[in-house]
Order: structure tokens, then sequence, then C-alpha cells
DNA sequence: GCATTAAACTAGC
DNA sequence: GCTAGTTTAATGC
């Protein structure tokens, strides 16, 4: 079947507990599969047949509003769980996983949830620490959506993007996957343009350089002071 | 201060 | 040459 390596697991926040003997079990249970960029692993809605572990590449949680647009709720590192929904109580996906970039998946079925959970010491917690992180993420940022301007608004995406996938350059803080001025605009509740026209501001100051679907922070700290007290 | 509209430009297939 | 992504300016709420 798949073998795959148990040093993948090891040290993942969920696994951090666990007996090599057990990470085994559970990788002998797991499917891996590799998705290209811009699809969807699971769909909003969709009956939770299944959760996931990112092992390589960026995947974004979309939700799609009444009106056809797209909200850009979060996105996942390499080495988060992600889809699961048993853990919310539910039994369909409450957003679409997009993958950002080529990505690696391990997943399981979700009747193994509660075993695991139940089971396996340290998973429990650790997934409902990650869980209760996420949730405080989306709530700042719910409240940044409803009390801050654009510049501040996207100077905390930037911000919270290189913070979960940064990778340091000769020149900064680089942002890890493809990122669109349109998806930019998804995650802030403003539009492309007036994105566009930000960035391009912030690249006059030196702040931030930015190519096509490619974004490297020069700046963080100008950053951090756009993002919160006001100036 | 920001969205909308429109138009033109460009990198990469 | 086509398409997706980007930029810039004009206009109006």
């Amino acid at each position: 079947m798949n073998r795959i390596d148990e040093s993948l697991l090891v040290g993942l926040p969920p696994f951090r507990r666990l007996e090599r003997k057990q990470i085994r079990e559970i990788l002998d249970l797991a499917v891996s599969k590799r998705f290209d960029e811009g699809v969807a692993v699971f769909s909003e809605g969709m009956p939770a047949e299944r959760f996931y572990l990112l092992l390589d590449g960026y995947i974004r949680a979309v939700k799609t509003t009444p009106g056809g647009e797209h909200i850009i709720a979060m996105h996942i590192a390499p080495g988060q769980l992600f889809g699961i929904a048993a853990a919310l109580g539910r039994d369909t996906y409450p957003a679409t996983a997009i993958t950002a970039a080529e990505t690696l998946a391990l997943s399981w079925p979700m009747r193994l949830w509660d075993e695991f959970t139940a089971k396996y010491d340290g998973f429990a917690s650790e997934t409902y620490k990650v869980v209760g992180d996420r949730m405080q993420d989306i709530q700042s940022q719910l409240t940044e959506l409803a009390t801050q301007a654009v510049e501040q608004r996207l100077a905390s995406a930037l911000l919270r993007m290189v913070n979960q996938s940064g990778r340091k350059v000769d020149n900064g803080i680089e942002i890890a996957f493809p990122v669109t001025r349109q998806n930019i605009s998804e995650m802030t509740g403003t539009t492309l343009h007036t994105v566009s026209r930000v960035l391009s501001a912030w690249q006059k100051q030196g702040i931030v350089e930015s190519t096509r679907r490619h974004i490297v922070v020069t700046e963080p700290h100008q950053l951090v002071l756009l993002s919160g007290v006001a100036g």
C-alpha cells in the first residue's frame, strides 16, 4: 500500500505525544494524494467523508456568499489538519478547500476521528487547541473587517500570510505560495483594484516588492505599524 | 476613503 | 496570439 515515512508525522502538533508504533498505525490507515494547484480537495456543504493532513503545499479555505462571491477565510500551512468537520460537530464541510499550490495531503475516513481522539493521547487536546487558535484568528479578522480601514486590513492580511508561510529571501520575507491581487481582495473584503493601488504605493515606499502572484515583504516592521496603531 | 467602470499593459503559456 | 493578472485614471457615492 502507501508506505509513508513515519518521520513525516513526528513532531506535528496532533501527533507530538504519540509513540512511533502508534504513528505507524495511523499512517497505515491513511491515503496520500497529490493535488495540482487551483483544485478543490473538497467543497463547502458536501458530506464530510474524510479529514486531511497537509504534508506539502498550501490550502485556501474559501466560503461562497449567497451572491456568488468568494471569501478566503484562512490559509492552511504544511503540518496542519484541515477538513476536520467532526471536530466542529458537523457532518458537512464548512468551506471549500482550494489548493494554492501543488499539494500533498494525507486523509482518513471521518469515522476514525472519534477513534483517534479516544485512543491517542494528546490527539484531541492538540487538535482542539488548533481549532481554538483558528477561531481566535477568525474572530480578530472579523473585528478588523468591522473597524479597520482597508490599508490596515491589507497590512494584517499580508502579515498573516508571512507568519504562516514566510520564507527568508535575500531582500526580505517571501509569501511561499502564489497570491493574486484578487486573492488578497477576497481575504480583506475589498477590490483587486484597491489592493493593486495600495501594493504599488507600498512598493514605492520600499515596504514590499511584488511581481505577479508573488510578494516579498521587505519591511515587515512597517507593515506592523500600518496594521496596528492608527497611523 | 473607497467602489466601480473602463481601458490599456504584460508575463507566460 | 490568447488569457489571466495587473495597473492606472476617471467618476461618483
